[in-house]
DNA sequence: ACTTCAATCAATAGATTACTTGATTGTAAA
DNA sequence: TTTACAATCAAGTAATCTATTGATTGAAGT
């Protein structure tokens, strides 16, 4: 059981990869990425029973990747710090470069979604300062709340189709939701499509917006 | 088990990230970074059996984390990418930041070892570029073959104190090895200063130094 | 053909991990 | 105190992962 510092080491960085090693915690990781949120809404929006959920959590607390505190009887989890956002962007990289893999289940799932150039940050930026196009968050009004696109009208997806006339016909809108992965987005922008409307998605999601020192706003 | 496209996606990405989690994974990866190398020489240098050392390989291989060829009855496996690379820096700096074990390791074994200032590549090419420094690469004579800093001489560790009439003494001597975890660097490094000669060490080392694009010179 | 040797494959035992169930802890309110 | 509930802990089973052993494949050389 003797190891060299150096095996001691590589042992620790072992450990925090394996930690982001199950499909449960990163998506765990993505709604954290959200903002901060109690063990059950984690549950059910992960879909685990609240013990499993609780053990993946504390699994990420273990290797760093997760701090949470207690307020009475809840216990929030929220992200160690931006650090982890960029770890999961090379993830997400290096996954994508070289597994044939990923390519085929977007390819499949995603479709001719993905038709439409996505927008970078940077068009964005450049768009709203313009004033010509209006910033859509598709994710669900408690997501919104804790942190988005300054300037972003929130309508969930669910409600796109009856809250249409919030949006201004003329203006071109940019949709985005949690991240590169989610597909409101894609769906949003068919919706909007499917009206006629000029319509495309944020390249990626609102972690890696926060992730990259871009400002963000806050309601409530 | 039907899985929706999230969940797939985020299945591939957790086996990459399961690749990365085992110490004698990182630590092949760590001297694959070096260069290409055969299944023997890195079951020698990593301590593995054979058989071990190519199913670790294999695992890698599959993550698409590094590529083979064959050559004769060689088989010589290779970093698949300089994203790999990349990859391996965000976990390092993600749990250098979060594990307080990692620093307590560190300050037991490498001691005063660090009191030194490490150089920057910056810094680096810049004193390189005024003539005042020697750059010496410590590691052994292969993997200096396979790929080193322009202008580095290279003394291994070993032959060090026998080699030291090869260095001008009125120059400071910058050493560098393997990475930011390799031991040879500080062994130098405080060798040289026991003699009364300017020393210091790159902050990390070479798969880092090519990883950004630097320029490369190869022997042999 | 036969031998040699690098590397992989196959089978196994032991260790670790995932998820479930039911009990326990900690806080707030009745 | 008692009750209620969020979250954790503990124990057990099934599945997966690691490392060893010995057999097998593939490319050269005799």
């Amino acid at each position: 059981m003797s190891m060299g510092p150096k095996q001691a080491i590589l042992a620790e960085f072992a450990g925090v990869a394996r930690a982001l090693g199950h499909a449960h915690r990163l998506e765990l990781l993505e709604h954290l990425g959200q903002g901060e949120r109690g063990v059950d809404a984690l549950a059910a929006r992960v879909g685990l029973s609240l013990a499993n959920a609780s053990q993946h959590l504390q699994q990420l607390r273990r290797a760093g990747l997760v701090a949470n505190r207690r307020d009475g009887k809840f216990i929030y989890y929220r992200l160690a710090d931006d650090g982890v956002t960029d770890l999961l962007t090379a993830l997400r990289r290096q996954s994508e470069r070289n597994l044939a893999e990923v390519d085929r289940i977007r390819r499949g799932y995603f479709a001719d979604r993905d038709s439409f150039e996505p927008v970078s940050r940077e068009d964005l930026l450049e768009r709203v300062a313009s004033g010509l196009v209006t910033v859509l968050d598709v994710r669900p009004q408690d997501e919104f709340g804790q942190g988005h696109l300054p300037g972003a009208v929130n309508i969930p997806l669910g409600e796109l189709q009856d809250r249409l006339a919030e949006l201004d016909p003329d203006s071109e809108v940019i949709a985005y939701c949690r991240g590169a992965y989610c597909v409101f987005a894609f769906e949003a922008v068919a919706a909007l499509r499917a009206q006629g409307r000029p319509a495309r998605r944020l390249v990626d999601g609102f972690p890696e917006w926060k992730a990259a020192g871009l400002p963000v706003a806050t309601s409530f």
